[in-house]
DNA sequence: ATGTAAACATGCGTTATAGTAGTTTTTAAT
DNA sequence: ATTAAAAACTACTATAACGCATGTTTACAT
């Protein structure tokens, strides 16, 4: 069973916030990007909008897919359940991301869990809309395209991380990553994390994060006071995994 | 530079083996799939047809993306170099997969590298060819998603099995994943890979495999001779991973 | 303000994995 | 068939990472 969040609106209600489409301020949606493209007007008024408290689970491992979430807004961490319970993280999402994609279609089932980190709203679109207007829409279907394709080369790059990387050099990864999505707020990562989230999502333990921290802390790289940690050059961090990304963007 | 396999057509010439789309024994190709379904004709014209032998590189980590290919027969290992030269291999690929497909659209250069593990034929589509067919063929392009959709998820649970499993385990998945592949030939798996091949795909080192492959051979688990590989019972070996895969098809 | 739980921190023993080196076996070429 | 090179194997050593115990700080609810 899924759960059911607070459902806000199907559409906008008067007086209510206005959360359709139209009004969104989210340019990197795939669904605002396409509104222009004669993407059916019905489709995006079918959507519902659900908002999650902090700490709140909308997505559930092993629940039937019926939909896909767009994030409106606020942050969210996808992960998967391994032994013993332990998480592997598979990404921090932000306002205009895609939760769910991965079972869509083939798999019946979704094989993430999806927790809202901080108030998120969530644009929801049921799997069958979306077929439908995927199969009349072939500029939002190539869009979709390359999105999954950026979405593979991330996951199979991270693969390799973990894979070569040493626990040093993959905490120092994960800071740049958070960095880059989240970016700095008055001298801190604008998204507060806990030990434990470094570790399942560098794939290591919680102590090994916080002896990493300490070290990188006693090095100057970092600043860290409790869960405000402040990066003290971006370019010293990066020097430290630069032979790890020779064909990377970045 | 991408290096240029010796073409064999453009079209299929007369007297020579036909290898035209129309003629395709592979059900599992996502052109193959969509020939009836309205795809363009000259779509499948534009198709070269390249082979490589045994040993060759058909795609370089870095060079730029010019299109796509898919395999007509044959065997091949995609990877991504990491520090040191160290290969992380991302997958064991067959005949009517897709290759090269990571680096569709946004990235410029090719993420990975291609490698033939025996003599291949390969299907080659411009970039181009490939995105105008895109946009007119939803259906195809549906599928397309579908694929795209189905490879994230198999790659994110490998980032999982990769950071919580341990080397045996690893070591034991990766069997069952060639087997499931590739199948058995006369008791042994049917493509021979190297220790060194093992270890690069699973995520450690080739005396570890080594080391692995003794004590399995010890318990009774599997038999080696070489390159020659036996699984004496499959589900022995699943059992030994199954609490990893609460989730999964299988 | 106070208590309680969660998060953070550190030291230390243990284990899993990696690296080195030297030997044997297999593979493939002549 | 012979030989050279590559791959497979084994034992030993080194080390990175983990788990546990224990203490400290921080956050938050009453």
């Amino acid at each position: 069973m899924t759960l059911q969040p607070n459902i806000v609106s199907k559409k906008s209600r008067k007086g209510a916030t206005d959360f359709s489409c139209a009004s969104c301020k989210n340019a990197n949606c795939l669904i605002q990007k396409n509104l222009h493209n004669a993407l059916n007007a019905t489709f995006v008024e079918q959507k519902k909008t659900l908002k999650c408290k902090k700490g709140q689970q909308f997505i559930i491992e092993g629940a039937p897919v019926n939909g896909l979430f767009f994030i409106l807004q606020g942050t969210v961490k996808v992960f998967r359940t391994g032994i013993n319970g332990r998480e592997q993280i598979v990404r921090f999402a932000k306002e205009g991301e895609i939760i769910g994609h991965r079972g869509f279609g083939t798999e019946e089932y979704y094989s993430i869990g999806a927790i809202a980190l901080q108030e998120v709203v969530l644009c929801y679109f049921s799997k069958d809309d979306l077929q439908e207007t995927l199969l009349e829409n072939p500029h939002f279907a190539y869009d979709m395209i390359l999105f999954y394709a950026n979405e593979l080369n991330k996951s199979e790059s991270k693969v390799k991380s973990i894979s070569q990387m040493t626990v040093r050099e993959r905490v120092i990864d994960t800071l740049l990553y958070i960095h880059r999505k989240f970016g700095n707020l008055r001298g801190f990562l604008n998204l507060p994390l806990s030990r434990k989230e470094y570790a399942d999502y560098a794939g290591t333990t919680e102590e090994q994060v916080i002896r990493t921290f300490s070290t990188l802390k006693k090095e100057g790289l970092i600043s860290a006071e409790g869960k405000k940690i402040g990066i003290a050059n971006v370019q010293d961090l990066k020097n430290e995994i630069s032979e790890h990304n020779y064909f990377l963007d970045t």
